[in-house]
DNA sequence: ATTTCTGCAAACGATTTGCACAGGG
DNA sequence: CCCTGTGCAAATCGTTTGCAGAAAT
């Protein structure tokens, strides 16, 4: 289903090595077919797991060594959502300006996008002196079906609808 | 001159403290003077450095454990601008709403505030079934005038004018 | 052939924790 | 007194790195 974004995520990868003098190799075929087999936000251990199910020789020191690259490029983002560890975000190829709302009763990450946002941070970017790069808004939150019912259907659901 | 805020800041831990049966200390003290005797960020080695000025017997552990207290108590917000250590912001008290900017060139941290991004977020926010918390918004950006001079003035400057 | 990549295991660095003692209430 | 707080040093845990061999170009 997502084999489209798949595909140009590694034309991506690849055309910024190649743009460094970097190499083409099975491992970082792997790791980038694993980013991109899922929507969810993974972790570098979550990812190691998904990449060595496609090629087992993967090893943990590759991801690390991969991910910068990945990030780089631009394919990934990295988040920083208060959990232990950082997530990896493969849903900017496809919703470049999205952001995050965190629950903060269930931890559920519901991803939005929002054009007003996107224009207020620009205007606001400009009016500091300066051009925009990244834009990152991460809102914490109460859900309020969990408030009113004790219980939450978001907390089953997939992150994005 | 930021005395009053110093004086509010010790209040409100203690009260915090009070509510769940934990107790005042010296180097509790210590902490929370140094945390506030700054506009600047911090990370917690340099909240450590500060605070054995004041008083020496204030251990590494301390603050590790005093740093969680401070910001459920919401007197510090925890920070991750993206570089390898977590920082902490004072600024939160008198500036409740602030977000940050970061030059991606110098790594300078400009605070702003901006009402319509305040009640864009509240609107985004009740739209999604949420009752918001914590919003956070992290800008990175390049410097307009780096770019066209080589060089840029706010390299130099305090984070907050 | 040359240079980048890789896996491994050791190193790292920020943070956390177990312990026995110190010190608030 | 009782229970929380503390310093110390060891332990953790995610991430990085040095090295010698493997593999891309």
């Amino acid at each position: 289903m997502e084999t489209a974004s798949r595909e140009s995520a590694r034309e991506i990868l690849y055309g910024y090595l190649a743009g460094k003098g970097l190499r083409k190799t099975t491992q970082r075929d792997a790791i980038i077919e694993a980013a991109f087999s899922t929507k969810e936000h993974f972790k570098a251990e979550e990812l190691l797991v998904m990449a060595r199910k496609i090629d087992l020789s993967v090893s943990r020191a590759t991801v690390y060594r991969t991910l910068p690259l990945l990030v780089e490029s631009g394919l990934l983002r990295e988040l920083d959502l208060g959990g232990e560890t950082k997530l990896y975000d493969p849903n900017f190829l496809e919703h470049p300006t999205h952001n995050h709302l965190v629950c903060v009763d269930c931890k559920k990450i519901i991803e939005f996008e929002d054009i007003n946002m996107e224009l207020l941070e620009n205007c606001i970017t400009r009016r500091l002196g300066f051009s925009p790069t990244n834009k990152m808004v991460k809102i914490e939150a109460h859900c309020d079906e969990l408030r009113q019912h004790g219980q939450c259907a978001k907390r089953a659901t997939g992150s994005e609808g």
